[in-house]
DNA sequence: ATTCGAAATAAAAACGTTTTTATTTTTCTT
DNA sequence: AAGAAAAATAAAAACGTTTTTATTTCGAAT
């Protein structure tokens, strides 16, 4: 038998050199007029550009890459639950990655995705591809009250973004959702409703979200002149086991809370499941607000009011101040906080009734 | 103001050079000795690896991967829906990835993942990362019957792992889950129970696992001397709100469905939202078996019955396998298809209670 | 008409590896 | 002890760029 023929090469692929070689001129001079160098006439200029499409010159990353020292990717942190039997986290990360990689199309970047189990890994992920170059910028989430990733990135000058902000005075690339003024304007609500003891389904103290969170909750009530009901914050993860397990915790109280807050779609589904279990009906016994991750809550039954905020759209503005941060641009002007839209798909009223009766 | 100095570099980062000037041999030398070639007497290797371990040389990716043509990257198409209104969709990709990325650590491979809105997209993707030489391996899934992508990599003899199984028979490397013999199960579960229309809710045909589905649903009929109702298999997007549309139209029919075989998560709370929307009760007027992505179906109001297969395992046989293709192995040899365990939360014997009365 | 300076292009070096080829050193054979 | 073969190492080339430095060309000024 013949010997086979791996991926006979056609043409070999082209490169500056073809190029160089069918214009005439030196591949110094092809190089800069790819690059729009100035210092190049605009008549070879156009030449080279010509040759380059009938080839369909695509140029070697690798060789840029060396060359220039950069890498040519957007690292991602993606954090992924540690946890054994993997439970629904509610961290919905496609919809970020896909926002992230619109962001990157057309540039000469990549999305390279680091998965982390908790903040230590995420610390050590920063730090080897910090040191080992491994990307020209770096998007990372679950930011801590006080995060030593930001530390660590605004003491190198190593270009980042991140989705959240941490705590202290620094000046870096940021967006981020308003989780204070959401915790806010859900408690807000169920107090007009006519409820007082509110609980609120939150983070672990150390994301920084879950303080901004608090935040909202206690202005609520204090502006209501009410004090907030401080052992009415269930702290934990985000999954659903903790959703549900909050609830029948607190419905077991003398003063049991009457309304819910949660912190995500995740959680929200435990809630349920655990008013379910205890045979309490939302929208009568209780009321529930949720943060609407993947758009699904108007499925639940019944359907639950949510603050929506399309993940995706996080997720290019990340992209896209990233690419304005690695070219070079300042970290102080590139932050955006968005607040989510309250769909509104119970009246919140339990209280009012309660009231009346 | 003095000028600010960026970056300083401590010690200029070590490269084969400074392990050739710290140990007096070539940079040759350094380089076969660190790759473990048989070549180099066994005593300078250690003299060389030592001086490698005082500085913390780290071979520079970009250096080897212009000199070996290499990328070192594993690719992943990641598929997320093109639709404006996001929902729930590919939330168990993060699994996917976490177990691609576990199976890639302690290698010199990253993960970049590329986003793909559809079929032709991926197909556009895959090509190009051929092209470019973008990667020097490709995982994806979503796998047609008829799949271009594996056509083109097989083709081009491109080392790539699918997640899935096409319809033609040629030899690559794949992971895939038993979608017959599941479907299969269900059915026969559901027929035990007094079941005879039983509805089967399934992606579009020409994915490839839609029609092993079919084949099972069928099977399963044909087994127990009958015709399976080939009307009641929806066709549709993995949404919920293709559950939902779904067990609204069929509960519409003269000859309305007792039963629901649901294709994952996500339809299937589209499914019970129908359901309560119609006022009937899962476990009492209708059973419904799914499939269980994400491990939350204990948490529906009521728990259902589903098939469980962790996808994180998935992932990391994907990975491992994708790094033994990347060696040169042979695909043949690359296959494994899981076989997802039930998790029995509903007696599913509607059908028996029916027919006593 | 020379010379000068600017504009355009070319040449060469460099980035950090791996690999091929060449050279030196060692070991064995006689 | 000389020569050959084998083992170990060194030198050089190459991968495809970008960038710095050098050279050429050309128009303008004297």
């Amino acid at each position: 038998m013949a010997t086979e023929i791996h991926r006979a090469r056609r043409t070999p692929t082209p490169t500056i050199k073809t190029l160089a070689e069918m214009t005439g001129y030196s591949i110094a001079t092809i190089s800069k007029a790819l690059r729009e160098s100035p210092v190049v006439a605009p008549a070879t200029r156009d030449i080279i550009y010509k040759a380059a499409r009938e080839v369909g010159y695509q140029a070697n990353a690798r060789g840029m890459a060396l060359r220039t020292g950069k890498s040519f990717q957007a690292a991602v942190l993606m954090p992924v639950t540690a946890a054994r039997d993997y439970e629904w986290d509610g961290v919905e990360y496609t919809q970020t990655l896909s926002g992230i990689s619109q962001a990157l199309e057309g540039t000469d970047y990549r999305m390279s995705v680091h998965v982390i189990r908790d903040a230590a890994d995420g610390a050590e992920a920063a730090r080897r591809i910090v040191d080992q170059g491994l990307a020209d910028g770096l998007i990372f989430s679950g930011i801590l009250a006080e995060d030593p990733r930001i530390d660590l990135l605004v003491a190198e000058h190593f270009p980042f973004v991140s989705m959240g902000r941490c705590r202290k005075d620094l000046s870096y690339a940021h967006v981020d959702i308003d989780n204070e003024w959401a915790a806010h304007a859900a408690t807000v609500r169920l107090i007009a409703g006519g409820h007082r003891r509110i609980a609120l389904v939150n983070p672990e103290r150390r994301l920084s979200y879950a303080l901004d969170r608090i935040d909202g909750f206690v202005r609520a009530f204090r502006e209501a002149g009410l004090d907030a009901p401080m052992e009415l914050i269930a702290e934990g993860d985000l999954s659903t086991h903790f959703g549900r397990k909050t609830v029948i915790d607190f419905l077991q109280l003398d003063d049991a809370p009457t309304a819910f807050v949660c912190i995500n779609e995740s959680t929200t589904l435990g809630v349920l499941s655990g008013l379910g279990s205890l045979g309490r009906e939302v929208g009568v016994d209780v009321d529930v607000i949720a943060y609407d991750d993947i758009n699904v809550s108007a499925y639940f039954t019944p359907p639950i009011t949510t603050f929506y905020q399309p993940i995706e759209v996080l997720g290019r503005t990340l992209g896209q101040f990233l690419l304005r941060r690695i070219e070079g641009e300042d970290p102080g002007a590139l932050r955006q906080v968005f607040r989510p839209t309250l769909i509104a798909r119970q009246p919140d009223n339990l209280g009012g009734r309660l009231s009346q009766s």
